[in-house]
DNA sequence: TCGGTCGGACATTCAACGAA
DNA sequence: TCGTTGAATGTCCGACCGAG
């Protein structure tokens, strides 16, 4: 959190590789063999036009252990292609490559919490000449707890965020509803569930005058309690919208609605609400949970789960737009994966009733 | 030649740990 | 409370490959 905000400050194009310089430091502190004489590395990659390695003087060429430089957070674009990012969005590689609207921050997974480390070695202070610095292999400690690494080759087509809101205890009174930044977020093991795949995508067909085309045949399962499913191919005419929403959002016991969220709409007015990427839920007076589905997430990843928060806002998109579902939404679309931050959250009330709504941010518009 | 893919080295983050 | 540790997490080098 603090991280992203700080790190997202200002894009302000055009001098996009000063900045990254600025906000990059190109040496560490502590490695003092490096020399300074190539801290243009941002660029050292592709297309590169300055003179930055080998020309001067390579010292055994062994030692010289340039230290890397890297961006803070790496476009969605480079990240998949793993390739050099920077710090301007555009940045340098997506506007050479021609995709510079899909050109936005990559989103970071939340660490995970609560677990025991179990005891440090400590550190030899002893000046030990040379004996491999690494360390010895039968003394690290065996983790309390494995983390689930999910390959690429078996990565998640879904990802299920749980949201526990629990309000405190009995007087919640309507006029300050609960913020959800306090609530508890859990993953979901998201292995099981195939929603959506690349193909079950909705077609992104967005132009300002063609119907958008729903790509969706088959059942998409959604994790509710209990499971149930829906079928992603309505389609509805709102006014002069064209709204996408799933056959049937799923009701639980307490009247809340979830929707699986893929479906998408298009608003050339500046009057409808924006149903998509959310849930609603009534205001609680009790303890109860939400579930989430983010199809737009960017799949290509490993398994990161989804956890939208207050503070997951805007600043974090490109130019620092916020959603603003008054206008038109452009869900971006990278290599058949949608990707998208949920950075924002609202309580409205919908017939007396205060519902949140959570909206996609990375959104174009 | 250029762009896409990807294994894995390299870099960063930050919660747990532990000493003060 | 605060510095250290080190696993989790992210970046991207460089090799490889296919298309044009
Ligand atoms: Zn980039
Ligand atoms: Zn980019």
């Amino acid at each position: 959190m603090k991280s992203l905000l700080e790190t997202t400050t200002v894009y302000d194009n055009n001098n996009s590789l000063l900045q990254s310089n600025m906000l990059v430091t190109p040496y560490a502190t502590k490695d003092a063999t490096t020399s300074p004489l190539s801290n243009d590395e941002n660029y050292n990659n592709e297309n590169d036009t300055l003179p930055s390695t080998s020309l001067t003087f390579s010292p055994s060429k062994k030692n010289v252990s340039k230290r890397r430089s890297q961006v803070k957070n790496a476009c969605v674009n480079c990240q998949k292609a793993c390739k050099k990012c920077d710090e301007g969005r555009p940045c340098q590689r997506c506007i050479k490559l021609g995709i510079t609207d899909t050109c936005f921050n990559s989103p970071r997974k939340e660490r995970k919490k609560g677990f025991k480390r179990g005891p440090y070695r400590k550190k030899s202070t002893t000046s030990q000449p040379n004996i491999s610095p690494k360390k010895d292999v039968q003394d690290v400690m065996s983790p309390l707890f494995t983390t689930t690494i999910i390959k690429k080759e078996q990565k998640p087509t879904s990802l299920t965020i749980i949201t526990t809101v629990s309000s405190s205890s009995s007087s919640s009174s309507l006029s300050s509803p609960p913020v959800n930044s306090d609530s508890t977020l859990y993953a979901v093991n998201p292995v099981d569930y195939d929603f959506p795949t690349t193909t079950s995508k909705f077609n992104h067909s967005f132009d300002e005058t063609s119907l958008q085309t729903q790509f969706m045949t088959s059942t998409n399962n959604y994790t509710t309690t209990p499971p149930t499913s829906s079928y992603y191919n309505n389609s509805t005419i709102i006014s002069n919208n064209i709204s996408y929403q799933p056959y049937q959002p799923y009701q639980n016991s307490s009247s809340e609605y979830y929707y699986p969220n893929n479906n998408t709409y298009y608003d050339n007015t500046t009057t409808s609400s924006s149903p998509e990427d959310s849930f609603t839920a009534s205001l609680p007076n009790w303890s109860y949970t939400d579930l989430i589905e983010n199809p737009l997430y960017n799949h290509t990843q490993n398994a990161s789960p989804f956890v939208p928060k207050l503070g997951d806002n805007a600043l974090i998109t490109p130019n620092n737009k916020r959603q603003n579902y008054e206008t038109n939404n452009k869900y971006d679309l990278v290599d058949g994966n949608n990707t998208t931050i949920f950075n924002d959250q609202q309580w409205l009330t919908n017939g007396g009733a205060l519902e949140m709504h959570y909206y996609p941010s990375n959104v174009m518009y």
